[in-house]
Parts: C-alpha cells; structure tokens; sequence
RNA sequence: CGAGUAAGCCAUACGGCAGCGGGCAUCGGUUGAAACCGGUGAAUGAGGAAAGUCCGAGCAUCGAAGAGCAGGGUAGCUGCUAACGGCAGCCGAGGGCGACCUUAGGGAAAGUGCAACAGAAAAUUACCGCCUCCGGCUCUGCCGAAGGUAAGGAUGAAAAGGCGAGGCAAGAGCUCACCGAGGGGCGGGAGACCGCUCCGUCGUGUAAACCCUACCCGAUGCAACACCGAUUGGUUCGGUAUGCUUUUAACGUCUGCUCGGCGGGCAUACCGUUGAAGGUGGCUGGAGCUGCGCGGCGACGCACAGCGUAGAUAGAUUGCCGUACACGACAAAACUCGGCUUAUCGGCUUAGUCGCAAA
RNA sequence: GAGCCAUUAGCUCAGUCGGCAGAGCAUUUGACUUUUAAUCAAAGGGUCUGGAGUUCGAAUCUCCAAUGGCUCA
C-alpha cells in the first residue's frame, strides 16, 4: 500500500471509536480522524459477532482489498479504522466500491469545510 | 436386488489478468563493508480435523544433590510405543439371526458409612403363620405362658444360595442329585483365564461413597527462555566497604508440610549488572513424508531408494472473469510432535453377513 | 497459551457429601374498594443446558459436548 501503515496501538483505535466521524454502510462501518501525518493509518476491526475465525479472515481480506483498490481516492493525513459486520463475509469486494467512494467523498467534503 | 457390518481414500478441478506472505537468484540505489531501500525472475504458501484443550512427550527455565508424607492419576492380561488415560491381539461380561459391536473390567472375607418410602426385618431379623409342651375355659375349639422353626405370607430394586426329592412334631444344606459362588489339588496357557476333580466353608448391594492394594507423577510454560537495548528511573541480581546481630540459633531457598542439603543474616553507601517500550533468535530437518521389500495375526519394527513440502507477529490464499460437473460441507497454522474427543456437503474403493429371486 | 466458574419456573436465586424440585417477584382468578393501587387468599407454570454411563433410584456422582462469563502473563 502506497501512503498507508497499519494501525495497531489500541489506543488510538478506542480514540476513534469515541471521538472519530461515523460513516456506515452496507455491511460494515468505518471511523476516521486527522492525525497530522504524511501518510494514512489503517486498521481492520473483526469481532467475535462476525463469526469463526474463516469469517472473520474473509471479513478482513474482503476489506483489505478494497481498501488497495481505492486507496487513491482517499486524502492523505487520516486514521481509519474499519469494522466488519456479521453480512461481510458473504459479500464480495467489489459491493464495497460504493462505500468506499461515498466514504472518500465524505472525507474530502469534510476537509474542505476544515481548511475553510 | 434389498438391508445391514467393518476398514480405508478424496475434501471441487483447470486456465487468464491484478494483488499478498516468507525465502532464493539477479539488477539498481547506498555504503569502507554489512545491514537497509526499490525493481525483475522462476518456484512456493493452511487441515482432516489446523478446532476443543481431554491426555502424553520433546524443548526451555527454576535447586550447589535428594528423601518421606500429603495431593493427583491409572486399574483384566500380553504386547506396541519416546511416552500415554492411546493403539493391537487375547480373556471375562453383555448385545445382535449374522457379518460384528460395546465394555473405568482390582479389592465388599482390613475397616467406616449409606440403603428414602414400603415392609416383621435392609444384615446377629420372628409381625402373621406352622409345630411341640404346660395351664385355664363356655373343651372337634379359643385364650395365656414357655420354646422350636425360616417352608408359606404381604413390601421392595434387593429378603439370607436356586430348584427338586428325602427327612421331620413342624421345619431347616439337616441329607442327596443338578446348578451357582468360595477354597484346595491336578492339567493346559506367556498371562488374564479355561477344563477336570475333591471339600462343604454359603458372610446382600454400593468403592463413578470414604477407603485399601499395585503402579505412575517435581513445578512452570515459547507471552518459556537467550541475546541486543537510547534517555530517564533505581524495582531485581552480584561485588566491595561500614555498622548491627550471630554461628546447637534466626532468616532465605523447589513452591502444601517435614527432614536433609546449600547460603550466615539485616541496613546504608558505592561500583557493575539487569531492565519497562522495541528488536533479533527460539521458528521448523522432524519420534518427518512417499515408494518398495522383509519380519509380525496385528499395533508396529527393520532395511533400501527418493523428496525438501508455511513460518507470519494486528498476523499472509484475495478481487474480477472463463470452462466443467456431483454446484462445493465443517472449518484457518501461531514452539513442535503422538493420541483422544467433537463438527462435516457428498463421492469412491475393498472385504464379510442376512433376506428374497433365478440358475 | 494456561487455568477457573456458572447453566434450575417468564425474571432473580435456594436446593449440590443420591430418595416427592422450592422461595421471592411476575402471571391468572377471587376477596376488599365507586374504580385503580396497596393488602389478603388461592391457582397455574419445570425435558433441572444437551448426550452417555454408575446406581434399585441422579438436579446432585463420573465422562463427553454446547453456551455464557472470569482470571493470569
């Protein structure tokens, strides 16, 4: 992944989940905040509710590779965490087009209206 | 053809483009060199249960060696194995017409406890009944007292070996035949055990109640453990110095206790070491897999040849298509093995059995 | 990775060294009250998480599993 590090501090993970922007969508749900970095932070959130450990490794694949594919259209200096949800590993990664587009759209409107 | 039994195998397959993990080769950047960063190439990358964590081991650390008690585990015999509570074969018991399957299967005569309700009585039993003798009375009988008896009675899961005959006042292993349990002897077997024979002791069940007997077990787990480690701090350990206390003592240490062994102990100061975050190793060549041969009923063992087949550290197999069919279940390595248990779409192979029909 | 505990009525819990499954709240019915609440009286409601085993007999003892929770580093 080109601008990105895996996220992995529980802390900062918790700080999203507290004070992050909420974006839900099909399937899953995504948090993110500015963290004055030239570069992004990604991290994947699988809970037991998703189901066994072959669902929950579909759950997190299914992400990453949406992920890699819109990386592009996301702006840089985030944290991101995505959390999956029990109907994920049923789906495919390209129904996940549409959320990360609108996720990137939210983002990007958001930065505007900061830097304003 | 139908039903059923046992054993074993497979776990969607193939192709295209993009992408992920660790190594290998190579090129470039960089450097004194290594390391590092980037590119390219051809290979390679989850399971039969990877799961549950129910057992057993390897490996590592913890004593300057260890012993006993306590505690825990196992429980027919013989073998296999590194080891096991696993496996194989056999014995006993039980189930099935059969192929075959199931089985925590030592000791109740070392001791203690428990056996509700019902019943006379649940382990040194006499309630009713039966019988004998004595006494009384309203005398073919009834009542009372003393004894004998375990055949009959109702209860219960279980009633003092079972059943039949003899015997007797009535009865009773009191005697006898057969059967069961126990003990002695002889024979067979490696042994569990089996067969025959004699004796005549018959003393319920429960040990997945305490317990007894035999055998086994030190504790902690790869987040173990080893190494590197900036600033800061001074918890740990070692050494030195000083002070106090003291050598049949106290304290510490392998952990619950005791003995034994070892170290004298405590406080302060200094020096060294260590050290939270992080990194590297541990980490995969192993009781390894495949093939073939030999030995063994078998578990398994031996010999030869070949193979190199995940090693991550927020944790790698995906996305988009194409083709085929039976339309794909359960399910993801985390130090490594040997078992056990549980989940599972289906498909295939082999060997017996029973029933029906035909020849 | 290692270890421990719980599961009983609709809910919260007793009963756990074997012998009929119980309490409180809730529900239903009746009484009291003009009515409701409170109070009083009664009734119903259980595969004791599931499956095997030991035993004459299992919520209880043993084994295997399921679900939920906790602890250690």
């Amino acid at each position: 992944m080109l601008y990105t590090e895996i996220l992995k501090d529980s802390g900062v993970f918790s700080r999203l989940y507290k004070n992050g922007c909420r974006a839900s969508g099909c399937g899953c749900a995504a948090y993110y905040l500015p963290n004055r970095r030239p570069y992004n932070r990604f991290g994947i959130t699988a809970g037991k509710k998703v189901g066994c450990a072959v669902k929950r490794n579909r759950a997190k694949r299914i992400i990453r590779a949406a992920y890699r594919k819109n990386e592009l259209l996301l702006p840089i200096g985030y944290d991101i965490v995505i959390v999956a949800r029990q109907e994920l590993c049923e789906m495919k990664s390209t129904e996940l087009d549409g959320f990360m587009k609108k996720l990137s759209k939210e983002m990007n409107r958001n930065r505007e209206k900061a830097s304003h």
